[in-house]
DNA sequence: CTGATATTGTAGCGAAGGCTACATTTTGCG
DNA sequence: CGCAAAATGTAGCCTTCGCTACAATATCAG
C-alpha cells in the first residue's frame, strides 16, 4: 500500500486548493466583521461607512453587500442601512474572536502593536481551528467553549 | 494638530489595502517558490508540473507563467520549460526563507506539522518584514545578514 | 520512421472584485 | 417648503484567475 500519506504533490495541491477558497473567503469576512463593528459602535452600517473604512468605493462596497444577501449572511433594504442575519452574526462572533487571538499571538511574540493589527488583517484568514487552538495554549487561555447548548 | 495618528478609519483603510495588495501577489509568489523547487530538485520546471503541484489545470499555469514573463520573473520558450530570472530567483529565496520561518514557528507554536504546512501556504503571503524579525528572535534566531555585499 | 501519447499552447467563457461616471433618492437646512 | 448636498444605487469597464475545449508540437515505442 502506498496511499497512506497520499502522494505528495497531490497532498501540496490540496493545500494550495485551501489557501485559494481562504482568500476568496476573506473579502467577505473582513465585510462581516466590519458591519457587525459599526452595528456595535454606532448602531447602524451605512455603505458609505462600510466603503470608507474597508477603503473601497462605495460602489465597490455596494456590489459586496449585495453579495453578503446572496450568501444569507445580510440583509438591507434600499437606503436603509445594512444588517447581518443570524447566520452573519454567527460568522461575525467567529471572525472577531479569531481576528483577537491573531493580533494577540502577534503582540506576544514580540510584534509591534501596529503591525500586528496590520498583518493580521491578512493573516487571520488563513489560520485553521488547530492552529488557533495552539495559539490559546501558547497564550495560556483555556479553550472557549463550543457552540453551547442553551 | 490632529494628525499625528491619521484618522482611524484611514488607518484601517490602508491595512485592509495592503491586505489586498498581499492576496493579489499571492498566486505569482506561489509560482515563484514552486518553480524554484522544482528546478532545484529536478533541474526543470515544466508547465504540466507545475499545474499539478499547485493543483490547477495547464492552462491556468501556463497563463500565470506568461505573467510571471510580464513582471520580468521569468522566462521561457515553446515547450521548453520555465527558468526565474536574476529578480526571480531572489525573489524564490526570500519566499522559501520566509516559508519555512512561518513553518517554523508554527511548529514552535505547537500547531502540528501537517497543519502548519497548510496554513503556513495562506500566513506567508502577510507576513511583514517586521513580524518575520520577531518570529526569528522568538526563535532564538540570529538575524540573518541583508543582501551581503559579495 | 511513423504513429500514438504526452505535453504545450490558444481561445473563449464566467465569477470576483476593483474602478469611474452617472442617475436617483434622502436628508437637512435656510 | 424647496432645494442643495450627501448618500445610495446602477451601468459599464478592466484585470485576475479559474475552467473546458480544441489545436499544435514533441517524444517515444515499436
Ligand atoms: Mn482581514
Ligand atoms: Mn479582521
Ligand atoms: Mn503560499
Ligand atoms: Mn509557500
Amino acid at each position: 500500500m502506498d496511499s497512506a500519506e497520499d502522494s505528495p504533490a497531490t497532498a501540496e495541491a490540496a493545500r494550495h486548493a485551501s489557501a485559494r477558497e481562504a482568500r476568496a473567503a476573506a473579502v467577505l469576512e473582513d465585510y462581516v466583521e466590519l458591519i457587525e463593528d459599526l452595528l456595535a459602535t454606532t448602531g447602524e452600517a451605512r455603505p458609505t461607512d462600510i466603503a470608507r473604512r474597508i477603503g473601497v468605493s462605495h460602489a465597490t462596497a455596494i456590489k459586496a453587500i449585495a453579495r453578503l444577501k446572496r450568501e444569507g449572511l445580510a440583509h438591507s433594504r434600499p437606503y436603509r442601512g445594512v444588517f447581518l442575519t443570524e447566520a452573519g452574526q454567527a460568522l461575525a462572533a467567529k471572525l472577531r474572536a479569531r481576528h483577537r487571538l491573531v493580533v494577540d499571538l502577534l503582540l506576544a511574540l514580540g510584534v509591534p502593536p501596529e503591525v500586528a493589527e496590520h498583518d493580521a488583517e491578512g493573516i487571520e484568514h488563513h489560520v485553521s481551528e488547530a492552529s488557533l487552538e495552539a495559539f490559546r495554549r501558547f497564550l495560556g487561555r483555556p479553550t472557549p467553549p463550543g457552540p453551547a447548548q442553551p
